[in-house]
RNA sequence: GCCGAUGUGGCGAAAUUGGUAGACGCAUCAGACUCAAAAUCUGACGUGGCUCACCCCACGUGCCGGUUCGAGUCCGGCCAUCGGCACCA
C-alpha cells in the first residue's frame, strides 16, 4: 500500500537495500539484444561527492536506464580514477595513508553513488589505485615500450616547485600548475615520454569521424594540435664551412625580404655560432631566459630583446649576408628552433627590427600598402627576381619548389603538439617497470613479473626527493636480462595514463591473466555514450585518443576510436558562479537526500537547463521539483485500488473527453521520446512530465465521468516516462500496484502516430503575415477548405476591408496568410 | 590576433528547424480552504496604449540592414559575454 503523502527516505532505504541484494543492474553477457556502452568520466575520490558529479552520473543513468527500455543490452559501470596527489599530500599533512585514505573515501563515495540510485553494474568496479588494476596500466606501458612509443630523454621539462614534480605540456595552464596554480619553470631532466606525436596527423584527421562530438572540443583539439604548413629553408653560415642554419617557415614568399635571422636561446649550437668577441654577451643572454618564468616568456605583449651573435648567413635567394642574433621571440622546440626574419611582412620582426635597427625590405605590395608600416596582408611579390608580379600566396609554392631542385629547401608540415612526459617524482601513482641494470643499461621488467608494487616502507615528511626514494626494499633488484645488480626506475607514471585506458578494462574488468579479451572490448567498445566536463577536452580526450590508436597498432584493439558520441555537461552553480568550498557556496548532497531524496535531486539536477549548459542550482528550485514529485505521487495513492495494470479499451468507442485524454497521452511519450533521442534534451523531457501530469489532474477532476481503463493507461505511461529519472519513486508505486516485474525492467511507452495528434486543429488565419484569427477546424482539410474559411473568418475581413486580395499561401492543417494590397 | 559557443520576460528556459514568440517552471501578486499558519487548489503575470466591460491595437527575440506572403530561425555587416589557442615564424 502506498502512503497517503510522499515519505521519499523511507522509500529510498527500502529499495536501496532491495537493489544491494539482488543486483538488477548486472550486465548479461549472453544477452542477444544489440549493446549499448553509457560511460560516465570516473571521479577522483576526493572524500565526498559535489554536485558536478550528481549532474554528471544522473545524465548517463538517465540515458542508460533509457536505453535498456529500449531493448539494449547496457553496459554501465562505475570506478575510480584513485591515484594523485591529493591522497600524497594528505598524507604528508596529516600522515595518513595514501591507500587507507584513498579507500576511505572510495567506500563512501560509493555508498553516495549508491543512494543516488545509479543503474550502474557494480561487480565492474575498477579502481586505478590497486594492483590488480595497475598490473596492467605497466603492462601497457611495455607494450608501448616494445613499439618504440615509451621512451626517455633529456629535455627542458616543466617543473612545478610546489608539486615537487614535472608536468605535461596540457597540465601547464598560462604558465601555470593545473593543481596548484603555482608558477612553472623549466628544468633540463631525463624524463619519460609517450610518442604522442607520432599520431598528430591521425587525431587531426579522425576527429572529422567524431561526428557524435561538439564542435566546440573538436575544435580546441585541432587548435591544440596545431597543424601548420610550410617549408625548410636552409641557410648557410658565412664564416663557417659547411654550417647550415635551416629555418622553418610557412612564408616562403617572403623569403626575398630577410635581412636577419634569429635563434632561440637555448639553440644546440648556439656558441659556435657566436664569435669570441660576442660570446660573453651571448652567454648572458641566455642565462637570463633561463630564470625567466613561462610565464614573463610568453607574454605576448613584453618588448622584445636580443642581441647579435656577430656570425652571418648569406640567403641562397639572393646572396645577401644578414646577421645572426639570439632571441627568445624564437621557440626552441617549434619548428628548427631558428627563424628567418622578415621585418617587412611579419610583425614581431618588424618590432624587434625597429628596435635595432636592423633593415627592411619590402617584397610584397596590395592595396592596403603603407610606405613604412608592416604589411601582412594578401598582395603581390616585388623585389623578388623571377617570382616578381605572382601573387603572395601560390609563391609560397612556387618558391619552396624552387628551393628544393635548387637542393636548399623542401616542403614540411609542422605540428604544435608535443610528446607526452608521463613521468612523475611521486609516490601515488603506477611504478614505471623499468630497471637500471650496470651492464645492460635501461631494461623492461619481464611481462610475467608484473606488477611492479608500490612499496609501503616510505617516509613522506623528506622534503626535495619522491617519497618512494626512501624505501629500503624498493630500488635495489635484479637484471631481468643478465640477473645482477640493478636499481629501478623510482619514478611513477602520470594519473592520466591510468585514465587512459579504463574504459577498456570495464568491457572484462575482473581478468586476471588478461589486461582484457580482445573480444569483449571489440564487443561493447567504442563507447556509445561518453558523459563529462568540458575540461578534459584536450587532456584526458585526447590521451585516450592516443591510447586506443597506439593500442590498435600493438594489434590489441580493432578500433581506433575509443569515444562514438560525448555529451560535455555544464558546471553546476549557485547563485550565478561556479560551487566551490572557497566561496562557501557548496550543496552537499548528503543534505539534499536527507531533506528531500535522491529523486527529487535527479528531477531538479535535469530539469532546469539543457545538459551541455551551465546549471543554476537554487534552493526554491529543489523545493519545487520535491513539490511535483510529492504531486504525482498523491495521483498513484488516491487512485491504488482503481489503477488496473490489465487496463483496456476500445479507442474507437471513447468519449469525446476521453479520446483526447487518450491523445494527450500518446503526444506526450511521442515528445518525450524524441527528446531523449535528439541530444538528451532533459528538460523539456521534464517539462512534458509536467504538461502530462496537469492533463491527467484535469482528467479527474469529475470523478463521476472517470473511465478507470484509460486513467490506468494514462497514469501507468506517466509512470513509466518518468522512470529513468525518478527512480526510487517509480519502482515504489509499480510494485505497490501489484506488479511483478520492476518497473526499469518494462520495456519503453510505444506511440501511435495517428493518436499523436488532437482531433481538431487551431487554424491560424494571418493578414500580410499578422496574426488576426484563430479558428477551430478538423484535421485533414484540404488547402480550399481552409482557405474558404480563413476568408470567412470574421477578423480577417475586417483586416482586409476593401483591399485587395493579391495571394493566399495555406499550410495544411496549420496557417492561411492572406495578402492584401 | 585566430578559432568555437552564446545572446529571447524579473529569473531558468521553450519554439515541430521559415509559419500563433515566451510552452513548462521559479519568483511575485490576488483569491479559495483554515481561528491562524503550512500544505493544497484557482486565477493574473513581455512592454506600452485604450474606462482595460480581460475585447482590441501597436511594439517586442543583442544592434543595423537584406531576402520572404511570413524571420527568434536564412543572408550581409556590427556589438557584447563566455571558453580554447597564441612571440608556433
Amino acid at each position: 500500500m502506498l502512503e497517503k503523502e510522499y515519505y521519499p527516505q523511507q522509500i529510498e532505504k527500502k529499495w536501496f537495500d532491495i537493489w544491494e541484494e539482488t543486483k538488477p543492474y548486472k550486465v548479461d553477457e549472453n544477452s542477444d539484444k544489440p549493446k549499448y556502452f553509457a560511460l560516465s568520466m570516473f571521479p577522483y575520490p576526493s572524500g565526498k561527492l559535489h554536485m558536478g558529479h550528481v549532474r554528471n552520473y544522473t545524465i548517463t543513468d538517465v540515458i542508460a536506464r533509457f536505453k535498456t527500455a529500449q531493448g539494449f543490452s547496457v553496459l554501465h559501470p562505475m570506478g575510480w580514477d584513485s591515484f594523485g596527489l591529493p591522497a600524497e599530500n594528505a598524507a604528508i599533512q596529516k600522515g595518513a595513508n595514501p591507500k587507507t585514505w584513498t579507500l576511505e573515501n572510495i567506500d563512501y563515495m560509493t555508498k553516495q553513488l549508491k543512494m543516488l540510485g545509479l543503474s550502474v553494474d557494480w561487480d565492474r568496479e575498477v579502481t586505478t589505485c590497486l594492483p590488480d588494476y595497475y598490473k596492467w596500466t605497466q603492462w601497457l606501458f611495455l607494450q608501448l615500450y616494445k613499439k618504440g612509443l615509451a621512451y626517455k630523454k633529456n629535455a627542458p621539462v616543466n617543473w612545478c616547485e610546489k608539486c615537487a614534480t614535472v608536468l605535461a605540456n596540457e597540465q601547464v595552464i598560462d604558465g601555470k600548475c593545473w593543481r596548484c596554480d603555482s608558477e612553472v619553470t623549466k628544468k633540463n631532466l631525463s624524463q619519460w615520454f609517450f610518442k604522442i606525436t607520432q599520431y598528430s596527423e591521425q587525431l587531426l584527421a579522425d576527429l572529422d569521424k567524431l561526428t557524435g562530438w561538439g564542435d566546440n572540443v573538436k575544435t580546441m583539439q585541432e587548435n591544440w594540435i596545431g597543424k601548420s604548413t610550410g617549408a625548410i629553408l636552409k641557410f648557410k653560415v658565412k664564416e663557417l664551412e659547411d654550417v647550415e642554419i635551416p629555418v622553418y617557415t610557412t612564408r616562403a614568399d617572403t623569403v626575398y625580404g630577410v635581412t636577419y635571422l634569429v635563434v632561440a636561446p637555448e639553440y644546440k649550437d648556439i656558441e659556435k655560432l657566436t664569435t669570441p668577441e660576442n660570446l660573453k654577451a651571448v652567454q648572458e643572454y641566455r642565462e637570463n631566459a633561463k630564470k625567466m618564468s613561462e610565464i614573463e616568456r610568453l607574454s605576448t605583449d613584453r618588448v622584445k630583446t636580443g642581441v647579435p651573435l656577430g656570425t652571418h648567413i648569406i640567403n641562397p635567394f639572393t646572396g645577401r649576408v644578414c646577421p645572426i642574433w639570439v632571441a627568445d621571440y624564437a621557440l626552441v622546440d617549434y619548428g628548427t628552433g631558428a627563424v628567418m626574419a622578415v621585418p617587412y611582412h611579419d610583425e614581431r620582426d618588424f618590432a624587434f627590427a625597429k628596435k635595432y635597427n636592423l633593415p627592411m625590405i619590402q617584397v610584397i605590395t596590395g592595396e592596403d600598402f603603407k610606405e613604412g608600416e608592416c604589411y601582412i596582408e594578401k598582395g603581390t611579390l616585388i623585389n623578388s627576381k623571377q617570382f616578381d608580379g605572382i601573387d603572395a600566396v601560390s609563391a609560397r609554392d612556387k618558391i619552396t619548389e624552387f628551393a628544393k631542385q635548387e637542393g636548399f629547401g623542401e616542403f614540411k608540415t609542422q605540428y604544435r603538439l608535443r610528446d607526452w612526459l608521463i613521468s612523475r617524482q611521486r609516490y601515488w601513482g603506477a611504478p614505471i617497470p623499468i630497471v637500471y641494470c650496470e651492464k645492460c643499461g635501461e631494461v623492461a621488467v619481464s611481462e610475467e613479473s608484473l606488477p611492479v608494487l608500490l612499496p609501503e616502507d616510505v617516509d613522506f615528511s623528506v622534503k626535495g626527493k619522491s617519497p618512494i626514494e626512501t624505501s629500503a626494499t624498493f630500488k635495489e633488484t635484479t637484471c631481468p636480462k643478465c640477473g645482477g645488480r640493478a636499481t629501478r626506475d623510482t619514478d611513477t607514471m602520470d594519473t592520466f595514463v591510468c585514465s587512459s585506458w579504463y574504459y577498456l578494462r570495464y568491457a572484462d574488468a575482473k581478468n586476471a591473466d588478461k589486461c582484457f579479451d580482445r573480444d569483449l572490448v571489440n564487443k561493447w567498445l567504442p563507447v556509445d555514450q561518453y558523459v563529462g566536463g568540458i575540461e578534459h577536452a584536450i587532456l584526458h580526450l585526447l590521451y585516450s585518443r592516443f591510447f586506443t590508436k597506439a593500442l590498435r597498432d600493438c594489434n590489441l584493439l580493432d578500433f581506433d576510436e575509443p569515444f562514438a558520441n560525448l555529451l560535455t555537461q555544464g558546471m553546476v552553480l549557485k547563485d550565478g558562479s561556479k560551487m566551490s568550498k572557497s566561496k562557501g557556496n557548496t550543496v552537499d548532497p548528503d543534505e539534499i537526500y536527507a531533506n528531500y531524496g535522491a529523486d527529487t535531486a535527479r528531477l531538479f539536477i535535469l530539469s532546469d537547463s539543457p545538459p551541455a549548459r551551465d546549471f543554476d542550482w537554487t534552493d526554491a528550485g529543489v523545493e519545487g521539483c520535491y513539490k511535483f514529485i510529492s504531486r504525482v505521487y498523491r495521483l498513484y495513492s488516491k487512485f491504488q485500488e482503481k489503477i488496473k495494470l490489465d487496463y483496456d479499451f476500445d479507442i474507437k468507442n471513447l468519449s469525446k473527453k476521453d479520446d483526447d485524454f487518450v491523445r494527450e497521452v500518446h503526444i506526450a511519450i511521442k515528445k518525450i521520446t524524441k527528446d531523449i533521442e535528439n541530444e538528451f534534451q532533459f528538460n523539456t523531457v521534464i517539462s512534458s512530465y509536467r504538461e502530462l501530469t496537469n492533463s491527467i489532474y484535469e482528467y479527474i477532476k469529475a470523478e463521476s465521468e472517470i473511465n478507470y481503463d484509460v486513467l490506468s493507461f494514462g497514469l501507468l505511461t506517466l509512470l513509466k516516462l518518468i522512470s529513468p529519472v525518478c527512480v526510487f519513486m517509480s519502482e515504489e508505486i509499480y510494485s505497490s500496484l501489484g506488479a511483478t516485474k520492476s518497473i526499469h525492467q518494462e520495456p519503453w511507452c510505444q506511440f501511435d502516430e495517428n493518436l499523436a495528434k488532437t482531433s481538431a486543429i487551431t487554424l491560424i488565419v494571418q493578414v500580410n503575415g499578422k496574426l488576426r484569427d484563430k479558428l477551430e477546424v478538423p484535421q485533414g482539410l484540404d488547402n480550399s477548405e481552409l482557405e474558404k474559411l480563413a476568408l470567412a473568418a470574421p477578423k480577417a475581413k475586417e483586416f482586409i476591408g476593401d483591399k485587395q486580395v493579391v495571394k493566399v499561401i495555406v499550410v495544411p492543417n496549420k496557417l492561411v496568410n492572406i495578402v492584401v494590397k
